[in-house]
DNA sequence: TGTACATCAGTGAACGCGCGTTCACTGATGTAC
DNA sequence: TGTACATCAGTGAACGCGCGTTCACTGATGTAC
């Protein structure tokens, strides 16, 4: 890694743990450079202007989210053959992945740009957007797998269920916040896939 | 009402708004007053300082929010005895005003003081914990009351799926502001609804 | 009914600070010949 | 192997603006006697 990739990285990664816990406008530049220790003008040598920050922010949430699902998801497959139960087990592992790590602070870096709509420009909002389908997309080819399975056992649209396995994290996220306790996270992913399991599973009498 | 109580009423409701779609911090006491017609020292004169304002907007919107939860379960009583129908007769209710309202904009203020957490004092973290919890606690009631006649078909802790209820709002607030689709919290909470039958109603074989 | 005083709902001007951004410059490293 | 130049990764100083907050004051309404 070049000299420049790694003080930016490390600009990212502070700017990532700070926005997660005030939002992007309370954010300062100022704050960044101390704790990164380079002057103001090395920031903007980084970046063109903040909101270029929350662009490149994104981008790397973005990936490292994909490579944590990716992770997730082929060991689950590598445990089982059924979809069903390989989706079950990537969300147990999800769960005890929320429990694990001590980051308390660890949250959805677009859901908090979401937060912060009016203060961010085009390009971000259209970005969040696009990934946000992306997920969608990703969830919904899973549960596809499963339904050519295991028929439904309730009629509803399986994009809306798609876009509830990201929802259910953003709400855990939210309710983890708001009652301060870090247990809240893998409780609401294991009642996603308490859902998932009865919407699916057979033979439940 | 006295005319201040019209005043501070007209600035709650206007913080509230851009709260909701921009953050705390971004949301300037300059602009309020501008939409509200007074100068600055008619905003001190209201509120001691700004988190006296976060924490009169979460008041005011957890009384509305408890006005209008109360509205929709007390009109599902009428249509029903069951507790069960009831419940799912609530959410069909609720779903129906997420999509009717054109408010586009609507949020939780609570959530949205969650995601800027270093940036509200003790009191205004404190309260949010104390609506969470009530949140909790009053949806645990009434699964209980359904437990009660329907016993769930998937072991799961009820204070979990209390929270879900909470939680696939917070979780529909944000999906809808990442895929700009107003739809999405109408869906969201249809899924909830899809869980709650599917945990509850017998005889799905 | 009139006067004195108190409270309400603000106004107007000033404050200091931190913010995002710009711009001219610089020392270290890399590349061409 | 030495020199010239280019690029990289910043520095340092200055900018103007808007922010939250304070403080002395004020006109309108309400209350006591």
């Amino acid at each position: 890694m070049r000299k420049g990739e790694a003080t930016r990285e490390r600009l990212l990664a502070t700017a990532e743990r700070a926005v997660l816990d005030k939002g992007f406008t309370a954010t300062s530049i100022e704050e960044l450079i101390a704790e990164v220790g380079i002057t103001k003008s090395g920031f903007f040598y980084n970046f063109r202007d903040k909101q270029e920050l929350a662009l490149a922010m994104l981008e790397r949430y973005i990936a490292m989210d994909q490579e944590q699902v990716d992770a997730l998801f082929s060991r689950a497959a590598e445990l089982s053959d059924d979809p069903l139960q390989r989706f079950l087990i990537a969300m147990k592992l999800m769960a005890e992945l929320m429990e694990g790590r001590a980051n308390t602070q660890a949250g959805c870096v677009a859901a908090s740009l979401a937060y912060q709509e009016n203060q961010v420009d085009r390009r971000v909002i259209e970005r969040m957007r696009v990934a946000a389908l992306a997920w969608r997309k990703q969830f919904r080819l899973l549960l596809d797998e499963i339904a050519a399975v295991y028929p439904p056992r309730d009629t509803i649209d399986l994009d809306v269920v798609a876009d509830m396995c990201t929802s259910a994290l953003q709400g855990g996220f939210v309710m983890r916040k708001m009652l301060r306790d870090p247990a809240i996270m893998g409780q609401q992913v294991m009642a996603l896939r308490s859902y998932i399991k009865l919407l699916f599973q057979p033979g439940l009498n």
